[in-house]
DNA sequence: TTGTAGGCGTTATCAT
DNA sequence: ATGATAACGCCTACAA
């Protein structure tokens, strides 16, 4: 079922098809009429590709997911989906490992798929600085900041990691703990690793207090085991500590976890502290006290940003989202 | 960059240079070298479009995924989007909302994008039986049991959620619990909430014990909170109860947590047993005990037909994958 | 308001 | 082994 199809169905010409069912003016009421009529029937659709091939674009928004699991990713889509099938715009969700270059995948898809817009979740900033230039349509950067990248086609929506995280380890240290370990992100290859950590050493600078990374600090991959590996290594090295700063909610998980496979209760001998926010956290015993990144408005002004940069040919902008600290209830005062 | 100017870059004609790109057998090595040499500087990347556009199919294989929330899909993405990187062919990935007509939209998108295969993550029986007619290419539903619907090109790979189910109840009967409340899963639109109801309506009538669904059953969206809310509920209606089974792990971790908000403590008070097996339920405290599904063995034969029945053209196959009870810690003896 | 025709980048069928 | 050329389904000047 094609147009020409259509066309000798209802006796009207190709062009005169085209026109209908594109909503063009200079169609005739009578017309269209018989022509949408005709094609509802006929159950026509249709073909992308000689549209696109055509068109030389498509209505086409891209969201490149750095890491299928990440359950923050999972609900901005969702924001995302909804807020693009509203739009004159298709979304299509295209996933990579959270080691794999996303710009250069974007560059590829680019090419492909002819998008008009991209939405990346998650990303790293060396990644484009390497490889964006080859991207000329306008993107936005979800959940990492872009302003420093100065590029005038990427915009951001993302939260002050760095201050975040350095809120998380002062509100521990508010609460008479000095003893603290840390487990950390990936720093290699993502920004918000290493602005979490930043934020951490400012934290500890801004007190005076002192930060000994190799005693205090552990890097590991975001997952529940990780944090939970993560957390029991830092028991063995046999420097006791009173409080834990997880920097992401699923390392804190497991951290809690192991905690209490060596006989700690949370809060009572360590305090937890996360962040991420993670509905989950609400539903732990104990709440997880943690610091949460508001996901779901970034997804919603990443999307704003986008169609208002595609439609109005706007400038990039760069946009912060405030995080809210979460009370839970895995913290205490240190004793005295 | 298009064929076009390949050809005119190096001499030869566009067929050649096509063919040179497609590897095709007849074709020198001088030429070949040359063009791909050609390519390769000039970044040449083909228009999918237009090779689809002639090609009337492309190498695609899509998967809709029903629900962008349940980290179980999440799990199994990451092992197809591996599987069929290492193939010849391309995936795709849409998600729909939980509620949606999946293969309604199926169908739609084969008339969009002309794929050789679609894998279904969650699925109704009810949509299949009236809209998968209308589909012709191969398919595997994962999670579901197709073995009934009798389409020929429509295989399946499930877990025997009855069984599973029932498994779990029995597991609380067995501790010698009596006095059991059940926080069940959507049985309107999905076959797994469906299916587990029935596995537990099993249990209690194999062993010739009563079950009052108005009294011990509440049912609830697969969510935290619902979870929650459930079990809050379940307690309010005055009717004391000993273990808990709830048909999905994010269900027993809003129960868990509900029982401690009212004093309650698991598994000294109250059991409970999930279903699912998330990985998630190992770290938390208790140990959630759970039953649960090979989700990425699922999706891994789920890939392994799909593929195989493109190639060889066989029959659709229906698999199921054994489940596993983990003993976890959330459940304890009934006391005498 | 409608029809006609050229072309988007590819592949595939012919000849050569 | 290579080249010319006709599709694939659609859009869009341009003509009528």
């Amino acid at each position: 079922m094609t147009i020409k199809d259509l066309a000798e169905k209802t006796g009207y010409s190709v062009g005169t098809v085209s026109r209908a069912l594109n909503g063009m003016p200079d169609v005739s009421k009578k017309a269209r009429a018989v022509i949408l009529r005709a094609a509802a029937e006929s159950g026509y659709e249709p073909n992308l590709n000689a549209k696109q091939l055509k068109q030389q674009h498509s209505a086409l928004i891209l969201a490149i997911v750095r890491g299928a699991r990440n359950e923050l990713f999972g609900m901005m889509l969702v924001v995302i989906q909804s807020l693009i099938a509203q739009s004159p715009y298709r979304l299509e969700t295209d996933y990579i490992d959270e080691e794999e270059d996303e710009v250069h995948r974007a560059v590829q898809l680019c090419r492909e798929k002819k998008p008009l817009g991209i939405l990346f979740l998650g990303g790293s900033s060396r990644n484009f600085q390497e490889g964006f230039e080859n991207i000329r349509i306008p993107a936005v950067l979800l959940t990492n900041d872009a302003r420093e990248l100065g590029f005038s086609n990427l915009s951001s929506v993302s939260t002050d990691d760095a201050l975040a995280s350095q809120t998380a380890v002062e509100r521990l240290l508010d609460l008479g703990h000095r003893d603290i370990v840390i487990i950390g992100g990936p720093r290699e290859n993502s920004d918000t690793g290493r602005q979490r950590y930043e934020g951490c050493v400012s934290a500890f600078a801004g007190r005076g207090i002192p930060f000994h990374p190799e005693q205090q600090y552990r890097e590991s991959r975001y997952s529940y085991r990780e944090g939970y590996q993560a957390a029991l290594a830092l028991l063995d090295r046999n420097q006791p500590f009173t409080a834990v700063f997880a920097m992401a909610d699923v390392l804190a998980v497991g951290a809690v976890r192991a905690l209490r496979d060596r006989g700690l209760k949370v809060p009572r001998d360590v305090s937890v502290i996360g962040i991420d926010g993670l509905p989950l956290g609400d539903f732990l015993c104990p709440r997880l006290s943690t610091v949460r990144q508001e996901v779901e408005e970034m997804a919603r002004r990443g999307v704003t940003i986008l169609l208002d940069v595609l439609e109005n040919h706007g400038p990039a902008r760069h946009e912060t989202v405030p995080f809210t600290l979460l009370p839970g209830e895995s913290l205490a005062a240190a004793k005295p």
